[in-house]
DNA sequence: GATGAATGAGTGTTCATTCAT
DNA sequence: CATGAATGAACACTCATTCAT
């Protein structure tokens, strides 16, 4: 038996990310996509179920390399803050060297689609995060309030400074990134 | 001559946002709005001279009422602090309440419609709260940053909560946005 | 009573004739005419009973002032070859000065609408013309052929010089029209 | 993977110039012309760019045949007057036996889409005819005259006689046609 | 008489997916 | 496994015509 070709699978994954990038979720049809990879629309559906798959496990994809690389060097005993800190310039960093993917991932978290996810699988990587913010609240360190409200504060101030549509004046460098960390540990430090 | 109806117009425009709340900006296309506004297709084409358009024009009006919700009663001469705490709930009262047009516009931009848009003509409607945040830097009571960082911290927030797919383990209350607000504020005075 | 509008039914002729000339019968919508003629569809049904009212009576009446600008100063008196030469110049003045009108009957002459024509209201208008012909005939000047064969070595030649799309190479003028008329007269005299 | 169907082409193909000649160029649309071929719409573009490609490959095609079977047999040793006759017969024949292919042509050459053709290409297929032309003015056996003029005696008459709106009176036979290139010859010889 | 609004039916084209090889 | 051909269904949009004023 012949073996699922890595490398197409592969050329699928950039392909996709690509297309959305260029063009847009509502535009990039199955064999525009397929031509990018330089396979035919026919080879598309041995790798994947549908087009909903495709574009579900490019997103699971990409949400596992940003888990992966904020876990990379994780050193949990080190102070809160700096814990915190350290992971907001990796997300920044990831954000910056790999802008089509993280674009992808917003593209793709408004859209319909998102609602297909299985959440846990992407979850399991933040976790040990998670529970960084749960310590930081027992220590009182953190003020106790509901995650949701803290993510807000955490996560996506990053999300939003990277996004060229919502920081369109502002030519982002480590600077505004250190300025905007400060702000974010104003907001949930007790 | 048949004059033109007020009822289509706003007909079109729920529509609109009903659908892209119901499918998704990708899947909502003419004629299933048209469908949705009881008109036919072509009807859609006299009042719209196409698809981008009534996006678009459907996009501007409701930035355009939550700019005017947001003015009303605007009263600069209270304490900075004030100002933006009544801001924030009125944010979101109008969220709250216009769940659909929220979701709309957060849907559209993220869509590639959204670089077709006019800003400036939005911008205007968000001007005195602008110039609220530059008096609040030159009283030295918000923090001397970049603005499009601070409005990471002070719009971006309630926008976030709101939206039910960054929220969804949250019943959102009164409470959890007087909370939320205190944090906004910590982030960004001084 | 209002009395129908001369001004309309002239523009709504000139606007026919132009637009088909611009964009081509297949691309030339009811809708494009009344935009062309200032005014609206609608108007355009208070002339015509239908876009295929319109469109054969534009040509009707071309075909009316053809034959008109044939017959004026037309002398039966004169030798037949001077009444041949004749009528090939006024031809040719006619074609040259209205080649719009003349580009509509050629675009209309090959479309499905020429069949609703009735033939016999613009043959009328050649009849002087065609007795030349047979008394031609006749006098033993022109070859006893069948009127459609000589018709074609007549009338066509002239319509196929100024059609730029057969002539495309040939910048014409008068000389070359007396040549070709010399070519003529030896294809039908005996 | 499956093969392309010539059958599917040549059905087109033959779709594509019945649909013209029974209800006219701009009446025949994509998807009547693919219902007539018995193909899917979708199917058509497959085989064709565009619907202006469909056309246009369609009159290629047909021109191409005309010419080809001009050439068969073609004798450039013979007496300019008998090539000439014997081409005109050959016309002759082409026209009788491929009506519609041929009507296709006229209507076809009466649109816009004729300016898309390379006529360069269509013109290599009549290019031994035009030598003779050139032949027979050298050796002073046709007159001088611009090719052009001379193409509309030469061309142009077979046409018209084989078109049924030109000639609706006339039962064509090939004595007309002898006729015909009896003045057709008379035209241009000196 | 004159008109812009209104529309069902149609336009050319692309879609996600399956078929046959 | 890999593929280009094939397609029914849908797309955004325009059509010729009629309606209501």
């Amino acid at each position: 038996m012949r073996v699922k070709d890595d490398i197409k699978q592969e050329s699928l994954f950039e392909a996709t990310v690509k297309l959305v990038n260029d063009v847009g979720f509502a535009a990039s049809s199955v064999s525009k996509i397929a031509k990018e990879a330089k396979v035919s629309p026919a080879t598309l559906y041995v790798y994947h179920k549908n087009k909903e798959d495709l574009l579900v496990s490019t997103y699971v994809e990409i949400k596992k390399n940003i888990g992966l690389s904020l876990l990379k060097d994780f050193d949990d005993s080190l102070p809160i803050r700096d814990i915190m800190r350290e992971t907001w310039h990796k997300m920044f960093d990831y954000v910056m060297t790999h802008r089509p993917y993280f674009q992808y991932t917003e593209q793709f978290a408004n859209s319909p689609y998102s609602e297909l996810v299985d959440q846990e699988e992407i979850e399991k990587y933040f976790e040990p995060f998670i529970q960084v913010i749960d310590r930081g609240i027992k220590e009182k360190i953190i003020k106790d309030v509901d995650f949701d409200i803290l993510a807000v504060f955490i996560f996506y101030p990053v999300l939003a400074l990277a996004n060229p549509k919502t920081c369109k004046n502002l030519d982002l460098n480590r600077d505004h990134i250190e300025t905007a960390f400060t702000m974010a540990w104003d907001a949930i430090k007790l």
